[in-house]
DNA sequence: CTGTGTGCAAAGCATTTGCACTATG
DNA sequence: CATAGTGCAAATGCTTTGCACACAG
């Protein structure tokens, strides 16, 4: 709750106008343990707001993907969705994502391990191929438990 | 060159008829370093064969990707690109993004270290979440020397 | 008050689908 | 020849844009 409030602190300094739907918006990212889509999002928002609309959620999410605290990955499903990022949430993890039905898990084991095998790649790669490196993202693949039962047939 | 004709052959029996269009964007996808997208394929084989359609091309990718030989990596700009998968091209890499145009580079250092790490990881997050695991997928982004140019001034 | 932020409707793209036609096996 | 595969046009679904209005500072 501490953080919630300095984060918001931050970003009225940082953000022209602090208004409503970016409040919302940032208190539903702020709740929510799973990676929302846009439309999630939305939706949520319109059982208790429904004059907001879709726009204003895209438009607020790369608003704060711009100011470098919300993280955008790409769903096999063909959406985008979003999550706080690491640094807000002091805890860096990576993906598990359900090919069935897009669903993401977050993991953070092996971090330790991870740190020096990305530092190490990273340094490598950024002199190797001169690109200047922001980011990086793991993910497995495959079949939640829900997914694997329902397609267990085929 | 034999290997491209091996997986042809092999792919005649697994698939019902082996087309022109099959042919000529397997060969794109076989001669290709890039990771391309649909798009991509359908402007290579415009050029020499203006008949065939992007409809074709995506069910042919789709195809291909079913039948696993085929790797599917959705790039930050909204699109899917395409590669022959590892097996194919017989060398497990990752990959480095370009978030100002979307360019996909391989690389594969530490290609030993990180397995081990992948194994280890996969081994745990199948048992706590109940996960059927086929893939792992590792990136880095930031931006291509390109890019870093370009936007030097913002 | 004065723009910045918003909502709505329409436009833009990547991808998918329906259907009549083509060409593989 | 029978039917799996194709091309075209239209449909779909996510995301972006244009414009008049609204409200935060």
């Amino acid at each position: 709750m501490r953080g919630r409030h300095r984060l918001k602190h931050t970003l009225r300094e940082k953000v022209g106008r602090w208004t409503q739907p970016r409040d919302f918006i940032l208190d539903i990212l702020d709740r929510s343990r799973e990676h929302l889509s846009a439309k999630d999002i939305y939706d949520i928002l319109y059982s208790t707001h429904p004059g907001i609309g879709l726009t204003t959620v895209y438009r607020t999410l790369e608003l704060f993907h711009r100011l470098g605290i919300v993280k955008k990955v790409s769903s096999p499903d063909g959406q985008s969705r979003y999550e706080l990022s690491s640094e807000e949430k002091k805890a860096h993890h990576h993906h598990l994502i359900c090919l069935g039905c897009g669903k993401i898990i977050d993991y953070q084991d092996f971090a330790k391990e991870e740190l020096e095998l990305v530092k190490k790649t990273e340094k490598v790669l950024s002199q190797k191929h001169n690109f200047l490196i922001f980011d990086h993202n793991i993910e497995f693949r495959g079949l939640c438990e829900k997914c694997r039962k329902t397609l267990a047939v085929e």
